[in-house]
DNA sequence: ACCTCTATGTATAAACC
DNA sequence: TGGTTTATACATAGAGG
């Protein structure tokens, strides 16, 4: 477009690169906006400049939303991808990981027949309840996995501490036994790190299992 | 471009919204890639069609890269606002746009007017795209929580491993100080009650990262 | 639904200011 | 550096297969 023909490759002179950009960026956002408007679809673009200045269009409020939206996707896939391809090791030392084969089969299924354009109402249907099936359990599963993961920290936890009273107790014995001979560094550690820390998880757990 | 000039505005009929979809998708690309290689600058885009499908260009080599990019100037930015404004905050790293009011008072209003059999089609997409939108918040938002819970977990963990170390230190100190005098019950108390303990809140940690 | 064709609207390179 | 002009290349709407 404009007079001459262009190579499709950095342009080299510094003043006319800087001026294309300007040029070519507002073009490519005026585009963007229209492909939004027109065919209602959400569009996100960002552009940094060489200089480290971002330029960026959103269609929708804000672009962090399609952020959200893309990362949310992408990690799905990875997520698909990861079971599709035997699970992949994440499970070393770890609570029964209830992984059965059954979603991951079809998963499998279904993005292989990728044609979805081609189904009818009823195979979408039915295509539908089971994705739907299947995203219930992976929610379910994730869940539970953290619950497991929370509750075996707990009971660490609970081990340390009654270990460590265990300790202190000890060393209250030692010194009263030996109260008149001489007395050490007796400076407390009688304070409990976290005065809350024991009903901060309980807590936890009980707002995350509402949070479903 | 083309026969006849266009609105701007959303086209309604879908045959020709889908074909406009197609060829401007293209188009946009195109160009994108173009802005990149002549001007020597990072371009990331991303649409997503209105059923779900995601498109994207990227000059990177991975759009996560100008994601991150994308987040750390956003990041600046809001810092540089915080401390410019009277520090409004935005809960540290986490993105605004999850902090808007809206999801509960959607789910309020949808509550409120039960009737759903009497809304149309339009309607009722317009109210599966909201809710669906809030169902990614809601998931997200777990997520995060149980991130920050573990993470909690895991530093009060090691406050009480350092604390029962130190008190070990001085029971021991203390024993070599009176050493000939008198032995009291010195049992152990010294093995860990687990020896894998350190490794394995890590290990979940990355396992639940590599689940979403 | 997808390709081709083509008339026409747009974007923009280069030139000038 | 930034706006205006102009010639030209490009993108694409609509039609037809």
């Amino acid at each position: 477009m404009g007079r001459g023909k262009v190579q499709m490759k950095r342009i080299e002179d510094k003043t006319s690169r800087q001026v294309t950009f300007s040029k070519r960026k507002g073009g490519l956002m005026k585009k963007a906006r229209e492909l939004a408007v027109l065919c209602d679809v959400e569009v996100a673009l960002m552009i940094f400049s060489d200089r480290g200045r971002l330029y960026e269009f959103s269609s929708a409020e804000s672009i962090g939303k399609i952020l959200e939206r893309y990362r949310i996707h992408v990690e799905e896939e990875i997520a698909v991808r990861q079971s599709a391809e035997k699970g992949k090791r994440y499970d070393a030392g770890f609570p029964a990981q209830l992984m059965d084969t059954g979603p991951q089969q079809m998963i499998q299924r279904y993005l292989e027949e990728q044609n979805i354009e081609e189904k009818n109402m009823i195979e979408l249907t039915q295509l539908e309840k089971e994705l739907d099936m299947i995203l219930r359990q992976t929610r379910f599963k994730k869940t539970q996995l953290m619950m497991e993961g929370l509750k075996a920290l707990q009971e660490e936890q609970q081990n340390l501490r009654r270990e460590k009273t265990q300790v202190e107790e000890e060393m209250a014995a030692m010194r009263s036994d030996q109260n008149a001979n001489d007395h050490h560094q007796s400076h407390a550690l009688e304070q409990e790190s976290n005065p809350h820390a024991n009903d901060y998880t309980p807590q936890l757990q009980e707002a995350m299992l509402h949070l479903f």
